[in-house]
RNA sequence: GUGGGUGUAGCGUAGUUGGUUAACGCGUCAGAUUGUGGCUCUGAAGACCGUGGGUUCGAGUCCCAUCACUCACCCCA
């Protein structure tokens, strides 16, 4: 019979047992450290209707969703966490309390051509602070501080958070009288690092059709740089002109000062004039965080305020700020460099119950008993010779394995094998134990990442 | 959506100006070692060379088409 080739879609992820160990505890340690910052854990439906989820409608958005129809019904699959939250607090708002502090850790779909890490399917971490008619400045500071705590947990050091505020950006385009070809401005400006300030220029003149004094004035405003002080002083140097910008500034400026106080050292962070992410919606600060070694794969973490998040669904005024954490992106670049740390236990067990006769009572009872001490044990099974299964055991990594013989049984005893040392000692089901866990508190004391 | 590149065992690759049995490494399987894995050695299996057509005495190699993958742009996590 003609066999059907196995294949995975382009721009889907598969991982392997032993590296999807490595991602759950990846996934982990964000769900800790976001808990940790007091947000709590939501789950909204993979599919939603598609004028749900098309309610902003246009933009890249309409361009890149998967939507079908089954029957009747016009569905479409999330582009975003974002949406899906602005339509669950709009439904919910009556019973939500605000502020309204959650996370959410699951897959989004984006119908375009996949890329070295970029992806069609791929998960997404948020969290979002969401306010009720208002939310003060400070929910904007605080968010540094998970991201930096967060990325610190997972072992990276090596990143760089930076900043920036919308109305500042709107502001000064303003004074330059340049508001209709913001979005343009913004978009080119982004890419400054990428394609150096004289390309920006000819982009600024020759396709967003500015003229050359305008285009020197940003190039001028976009360069400035240096310390987080030193920025911020710069841009004292514009003020009173636009009131837009000055707001904007007294934001930034609020932002910076209680970074300290978060936790968020100097080092990670810094104002950068330059980023502009996610055009659409956001509306006041805007935070972008990059690998220092790796900067070609751009944005692992991007978010920022906006005022209103759920206008398409309901009158309330809802502001908020938040951030989205490209999981799958992260993983699979720290994966290609070979910077998560092989070392941590990606066994699927602790111990593998060798039995060596043909009756399991035996080999049950010893695996009951383990997993009642919160061991993760299995049994193998299958009638293979002895080297299958010990090799069984060494390929996947299982530390222990348990050699239940007539001998064993006879002596109500176990014969545990380290299979790191190749040492091996007959011993009782406590003992056993006692050996298993007194060496996984050893082993599992390293990072997720090197 | 626009423009490049690449398709050879499960994976990674080699394959000369077209020339006769398509090579190598890793992995897999078996044996050396029938209550003991890794290391070593020996051996084996595994490829309609992406697919279809064309040029030629002869195509993995050249041409066309097609599909798949991939990179860049757009945009973005």
């Amino acid at each position: 019979m003609a066999k059907i080739t196995p294949r995975t879609l382009s721009g889907f992820m598969e991982l392997l047992p032993a590296q999807q160990q490595q991602m759950r505890r990846f996934m982990g340690t964000l769900r800790q450290t976001y808990s940790l910052y007091g947000f709590t854990p939501l789950d909204t439906p993979l599919m939603e209707s598609a004028e749900v989820l098309l309610a902003k409608g246009g933009g890249e958005t309409e361009k890149q969703i998967y939507r079908f129809q089954k029957g009747d019904s016009d569905l479409a699959l999330r582009f975003d966490l974002t949406v899906p939250l602005a339509k669950y607090v709009a439904l919910h708002a009556g019973e939500l309390s605000f502020p309204f502090r959650r996370y959410q850790i699951g897959k989004v779909y984006r119908g375009e051509r996949a890329q070295r890490g970029r992806f069609r399917e791929f998960y997404q971490a948020d969290i979002d602070i969401i306010g009720d008619g208002k939310l003060d400045i400070a929910n904007e500071a605080e968010i540094p501080s998970v991201i930096y705590t967060t990325f610190i947990r997972l072992g990276l050091e090596r990143f760089q958070i930076r900043v920036n505020n919308r109305k500042i950006l709107n502001g000064f385009y303003e004074l330059l009288g340049l508001q209709e070809q913001a979005g343009d401005i913004m978009r080119t400006v982004d890419k400054l690092e990428k394609i150096g300030p004289e390309k920006v220029k000819t982009i600024l003149t020759e396709d967003v059709g500015i003229s050359g004094e305008s285009a020197d004035e940003i190039l001028k405003f976009i360069a400035i740089s240096g310390s987080n002080a030193e920025v911020l002083a710069a841009l004292e140097g514009y003020r009173g002109k636009n009131e837009r910008f000055d707001q904007g500034l007294d934001e930034l400026a609020t932002v910076t000062k209680y970074l300290a106080a978060f936790g968020v050292p100097e080092t990670h962070f810094a104002v950068d004039l330059t980023i502009a992410r996610g055009l659409d919606y956001y509306t006041g600060t805007v935070y972008e965080t990059v690998m220092l070694d790796h900067p070609e794969i751009g944005s692992i973490c991007s978010g920022g305020r906006y005022d209103n998040l759920a206008e398409y669904y309901t009158d309330r005024q809802l502001p908020g700020v938040g951030i989205s954490i490209g999981v799958t992106r992260l993983f699979y670049v720290l994966q290609e460099q070979g910077m998560l740390n092989d070392n941590l236990i990606t066994a699927p067990c602790e111990v593998l119950i060798v039995p060596m006769t043909d009756d399991l009572t035996v080999a049950a009872e010893t695996a009951m008993f383990l997993r009642g001490c919160e061991i993760r044990t299995q049994i193998y099974t299958e009638k293979k010779k002895m080297k299958q299964k010990m090799a069984y055991a060494d390929k996947l990594g299982i530390p222990w394995v348990a050699f239940l013989g007539e001998d064993e049984i006879a002596a109500g005893k176990i014969t545990m094998k380290n299979m790191t040392s190749g040492e091996q000692q007959l011993v009782s089901q406590v003992e056993a134990a006692n050996l298993v866990l007194e060496d996984l508190r050893i082993r599992n004391n390293g990072k997720l990442i090197k």
